[in-house]
DNA sequence: TGAGTGACAGAAATCGAAAATCGTCATATC
DNA sequence: GATATGACGATTTTCGATTTCTGTCACTCA
């Protein structure tokens, strides 16, 4: 049973055609939403037939997937970055609150139809958002660790703490209560005096 | 400028009549859901003109945010008792905690039309919902202020502190976000984690 | 043989007309 | 005068017909 042997070329000319498909994609989707944006006008953008598009994704959920997964990706590095970046750990965990209600609120504001799917994604269980959950919740137990290691932390649990700490930002993050309170002008401060509060409870405490 | 002399049996008759409208329009919500119940449908079962159900509520609206108001009230009650109740004020948190989670979950597994309009209040910032924020916030405040008073808890802010624990608990009690999580069997289990997580968050420290 | 497509069935979305709903007001009744 | 309603206009929802979309497959072509 050898494995078919693909060209190199044809290889290359693959992934050029699935990239392109992804890119027309993510452009459709931003201006249309990913509802109103049909398989047949990717296709269409792309001089080639609906049915080839599902050479390349097995369906259009696929592609949801493939958009929503790009989009997130940002977001996951930008935490990782602020996770594994400079400062103590407690200011770490300040920035990366401040950055992720900051990232979400933007993509609301300035990317509505993307804010709508990343929303769908989460409400429906899309694959990805598990994928993302976890993503976000090790850069936090990195922080974590770091601080716990530097002795400004409380030797609890990491990774559930981890969980419990991204439980506690959810109304920063959560494209559906954020869109809720998007009128109040004072999140951002609310989100910088829950990362003060979270800090408290991380502290090393006498009686631990 | 005299007002209206409101003949004092007449005034009983209209409570009567408003109470049953009440008591018609939250049992049809029950069953049908607010949107699917009509005015019409409520006058019917009264056997009266719905022209007559407007002399009574401004407008369909006020009907709803009536009905809202009701379930909510049960809910700021129990958390009313629970703050102002028996035992530590650790202990009251943590019960609080625990009562909002579970009747979120209950509204939503045992009454999903009613559950469904308390999300769409709040989505929608309907009246009653920055009231029950304001009742919840007051219950907390006030285990806050016990646990002061009495030394357990860290003399910080209780008015921010109230509304910071609220947001950290958004998780457990907003209906879309728990209608999203119902399938997981620990939510219970992860908002008792935040009780604990927040109650050390709350106590006093030798660096305060 | 790999790349690409036209044709198609079943499902989902859209459309426009009809029906229902909301809320108001003139009127009726006791 | 207080209580109640029929009639009505504007708006919203529903419904069945039509169109569009998703995904598959047999087929073509270089």
């Amino acid at each position: 049973m050898s494995q078919s042997v693909v060209h190199p070329a044809a290889a290359s000319k693959a992934e050029a055609t699935r990239a392109a498909i992804v890119d027309t994609a993510e452009r459709l989707f931003r201006t249309l939403g990913y509802q109103k944006t049909a398989v047949a006008d990717i296709a269409r953008e792309l001089r080639m037939s609906p049915a080839n598009v599902y050479r390349f994704f097995p369906s259009k959920a696929a592609i949801n997937e493939a958009i929503c997964t790009r989009i997130l990706a940002g977001l996951e590095h930008l935490a990782w970055s602020i996770a594994r970046g400079p400062g103590t750990p407690r200011d770490r965990l300040r920035a990366l609150f401040r950055a992720l209600q900051e990232q979400t609120i933007t993509l609301f504001f300035q990317e509505k139809k993307m804010h709508d799917m990343v929303g769908a994604a989460m409400q429906e269980h899309w694959p990805v958002i598990e994928a993302h959950v976890d993503a976000i919740e090790t850069a936090i137990r990195h922080i974590l660790m770091d601080g716990q290691a530097e002795g400004s932390f409380a030797r609890i649990d990491a990774n559930q703490t981890a969980k419990i700490v991204h439980t506690a930002i959810v109304a920063f993050i959560h494209p559906q209560v954020v869109e809720q309170c998007a009128d109040d002008d004072d999140q951002a401060a609310l989100a910088d005096a829950m990362a003060s509060f979270v800090l408290r409870a991380l502290r090393p405490h006498p009686d631990d």
